[in-house]
DNA sequence: GGAATGGTGCCAGTTTCTGGCACCATTGGA
DNA sequence: TCCAATGGTGCCAGAAACTGGCACCATTCC
């Protein structure tokens, strides 16, 4: 809208309205309109005055899907929980924002997922060499294990290369920048296994009653995303 | 909207007009604005029929500031390059929706600061037993900075405790999580200099011409946020 | 004092939205 | 085979919201 800018962002209100084409009295009220929104619009009266339009105002509006907005959330939890310095309060708000827009029921799904991630520091020992990538499309794959608690069948590579296929409960997602870890009690082995994501492939739902919650600790050093 | 719901999500226009307070004439025309909207709305005519919402296609509309969006964009970038798996292809899509509805200049602030960013892993041996928090509200006083290449001035704190006041020229920002870095070109001592982001209190800007650019080399295994 | 600026209240005209109506296509049951 | 229940479309008059002009006020600078 402001485009036609004069000394220093500074425009009057009879410029804009010869640029939008518009009456006066018309943009006054957008201006209103604006100001409802949030954007900061400074005013000065009299001869030599004008509008300023403080640019740490400017908001955007973007519609995102919940997959979306999952990835986003997070990335800023893994951030933040990593001791993401120094801007994840800001990151905070933003997706707040974002999650007020969503219907309460998602926002519990999400809330519900959160509480299964954890995040820590990979071990210095660990070797990363052969980290892959993973297909971000497979994450719908996921949600139903932590949302709905069925049980995740997929194939894994081990780091001896051997493939074999799993059917396990997922009870918690772990993040060891720069590398996930899909946390599971494993029913044939009766104990807990964990898998590292990008070693996982075809992972599907499978039908079912929903697995129970088993209490899963760590070590001192990893901490849950979401506080207790 | 879609609040009451029959058997399994589905309802009809008839129940949607009821409780909405509207005519069956304006839900079918809403629908068909939110249907224009990219929602998934399935229908089946007939009796026994109705519509269903498909889930994956909720989406939530919000209000972001350009520093949430500052903030939420190096989230996502960081943990991107480092090894941000196996999510960060979706966050990079609702980011790409978050800029899409940013004016063509902020854009163009927010590619100039990504620019200046870099992502590594820390060293094992450095101790971060003393990490302070950053208060987020720092974070406007960085943008003249990179966007405007206004020098800047802060206190700063060295690992043995000692406080002096600095005023460089900044380049970069080299995340090593869970540590920033500000590295910078400090005139007074005619050499880079790189800062722990929560060592670094009271930052301003100074005013005056921009600095220019320098050449920032880095170790191999630090990677630029944006691919070169 | 006068011109240039932001700001408000009022009112008629225009535009957009709404709701009712008729009607069509499809589906399942009587 | 027919009928009721469902989604969907076109049309039109009335309702609601938006627009633009006008008068007027307060502030500032020349």
């Amino acid at each position: 809208m402001v485009r036609h800018m004069r000394r220093n962002g500074i425009v009057t209100v009879a410029e804009l309205a010869r640029e939008v084409g518009a009456s006066r009295r018309t943009v006054l009220r957008d201006l209103g309109a604006l100001r409802d929104a949030g954007f900061v619009i400074d005013s000065e009266p009299g001869r030599g005055g004008g509008l300023q339009l403080d640019p740490r105002s400017v908001q955007a509006t973007a519609r995102l899907s919940v997959s979306e907005i999952f990835a986003l959330l997070i990335s800023v939890a893994s951030v933040r929980a990593a001791g993401g310095l120094p801007f994840s309060g800001l990151a905070d708000a933003g997706l707040a924002k974002i999650e007020q827009a969503l219907p309460s029921e998602k926002v519990r799904d999400l809330r519900l997922f959160l509480d299964c991630l954890y995040v820590g520091r990979l071990a210095p020992e660990v070797d990363i060499s052969d980290m892959g990538e993973m297909d971000p499309e497979l994450l719908p794959a996921f949600e139903p294990a932590f949302l709905q608690r069925m049980r995740l069948r997929f194939r894994y590579r081990d780091a001896k290369g051997a493939v074999t296929c799993r059917d396990v409960e997922p009870q918690a997602m772990l993040i060891l920048p720069p590398l996930w870890y899909l946390v599971a009690w494993d029913p044939s082995r009766d104990g807990f296994r964990h898998f590292r994501m990008d070693r996982i492939s075809a992972p599907e739902s499978v039908a079912g009653p929903p697995f129970r919650r088993r209490r899963v600790t760590f070590k001192d050093d990893v901490q849950p995303v979401r506080p207790r």
